[in-house]
DNA sequence: ATGCGATATGATGAAGTTATCAATTCATCA
DNA sequence: TGATGAATTGATAACTTCATCATATCGCAT
């Protein structure tokens, strides 16, 4: 790599580690969780009563335990890399740290995400059920590597 | 976690497999000249001559190559990291082979991240130059990671 | 101040990813 | 057919990341 790209466009090393903050599956469901959350305050959806979720700002950490079923320091780890990627930022109020996203932009990047992935897998199931085999490329052997 | 999520829900695993694919900078690097090959188709660009760029559809690999000044073979096992993703297709035509974008939605990920990303950098920015020290969280030593 | 609950950090082995070099395949042309 | 250019695959060492356990910090109540 060129040394020029170094201070003219780490730009590919930035996005390549907000990235990479969201290369796991932990992450994401820690990151949906708090979407979730987000979205549920602008609608108010009652089905939360009380003892499930965040209600002021932001969802604590015992909640996120909970329902990940994760071990305290394990996901507290994730949690420190999601926020040395800047993709949420948690507070400390009184003895909890409630946990948000950092912008309402991460949610969305999720939801493209999630298009996306609605059209590579649709497209997925139907090279399936048609078996139409592409020549594709790689030096074609090795065909149907399907379940990574 | 409940078996019942490895069944219903690997879609976490999935979600996070499709961000591991863009972890990387010269992956990154690889969609956006993707990217950028078919916003040029629409609206037509002349700057690219004919030396430059593909033109019926996509980006064969020598192009890719040149643009990135990667070796061959690295080149080649990023895309191949890509093609496993569904991020990207490759057709052979002839004696090359040339790339472009699996599914357009791609380039709006990309896209999504970038903004996401301006708001990122910016506020880092702001942090930076008013020195306003949040106590955020993290057991509060250590401040300043910056540059990761 | 001491102790406890809630989180975060450190350290370490296991697992996964990246870079590099050698070997292979496919298509073209002499 | 054999040589050559284009791209991919294989193998492997260097590097990262992940999971687990032990330890430390912060805030609150006693």
């Amino acid at each position: 790599m060129p040394a020029s790209a170094q201070i003219h466009q780490p730009l590919y090393e930035v996005k390549a580690d907000l990235f990479r903050g969201l290369a796991h599956p932990l992450r994401i469901r820690v990151l949906e969780i708090l979407s979730e959350q987000v979205a549920r305050s602008y609608d108010g959806d009652p089905t939360d009563g009380d003892a499930m979720g965040g209600e002021v700002g932001g969802v604590p950490v015992s909640d996120l335990l909970q329902q990940t079923g994760l071990e305290a320091s394990h996901l507290s780890q994730h949690l420190s890399v999601l926020r040395r990627n800047n993709l949420v930022v948690g507070e400390r109020r009184g003895s909890q740290v409630f946990y948000r996203l950092a912008y309402p932009q991460v949610a969305d990047l999720l939801a493209v995400a999630r298009v996306l992935l609605r059209e590579i897998l649709q497209t997925n199931q139907d090279r399936l059920t048609s078996s139409e085999s592409l020549p594709a490329v790689g030096n074609s052997h090795r065909r149907d590597r399907t379940a990574r």
